[in-house]
DNA sequence: CGATAATATATCGGTAGTCGATATAATGTT
DNA sequence: AACATTATATCGACTACCGATATATTATCG
């Protein structure tokens, strides 16, 4: 009993977690503030310590699908100067952003007992 | 100044994280022993508390793909009954597993990072 | 003993999304 | 004036996951 054949249990999907791993990133960044796409990338190589890094070819059609999605809304910032479009969260996105760092939490769990079992890795 | 521009160091590929952590999965089942396909399948399921699953459609592909790359090595278990092919690790294999160990450590070191920056997520 | 389920491997086509390249344009720097 | 950086956008190639489908052997159960 008890055994994992029950569905609708939290599944990991390999596509959906490279998906949600760099919209979680978004979403992250954002929670401190809006920010536009190049500032997100920033942010996210910043706080990653260089680990994530977006290509420009990824970020912006990722915005431009969380925004359909209604996870993030962006706003052209009116005004003389480099147009910039400012992305906030919304409150699906918030939402959203908790449930997919919960999902995510127990993927690397899990993750990190198969780690764990290989013991120690020398460098 | 150590602007996380050093090229070089490592660095997050999405697609190649997804197949990673496949490869992941396979090759650390199979440094507790030599398995055949199904098996490894069963032991993941069951090493991560089901929270990692192979299809099928994923998983065959992935160990031909591991054995074409000099990971794994298979062997028909001859004798009657159903046909199974054994894998076994190869010394590269081993290899690559010490590796791609480091480098997934690295990277969900990185996202907890940025998982602890968004606070308790409430249930 | 016949039917069904589980074991075991294999392949294919649809699909989705990353990634590099390329484009555009304004601003900052030298 | 030339160049780098900031800032956004799109396209096509590529990769490989995933569900469906196929095949065959063995175990279970009535």
């Amino acid at each position: 009993m008890s055994k994992p054949d029950t569905p609708g249990d939290q599944e990991f999907d390999a596509q959906g977690f490279a998906r949600g791993i760099h919209e979680l990133l978004v979403l992250a960044a954002l929670r401190e503030g809006p920010r536009h796409g190049y500032q997100i990338a920033l942010d996210v190589e910043a706080h990653s310590d260089g680990v994530f890094r977006f290509r420009h070819g990824t970020l912006y059609p990722l915005l431009h699908r969380m925004e359909a999605n209604g996870f993030i809304q962006g706003r052209w910032s009116s005004g003389a100067g480099r147009r910039k479009k400012v992305y906030s969260l919304t409150d699906l996105g918030r939402q959203h952003l908790g449930g997919e760092t919960n999902r995510v939490r127990e993927i690397v769990a899990g993750l990190m007992r198969i780690l764990r079992r290989t013991g120690e890795v020398p460098a």
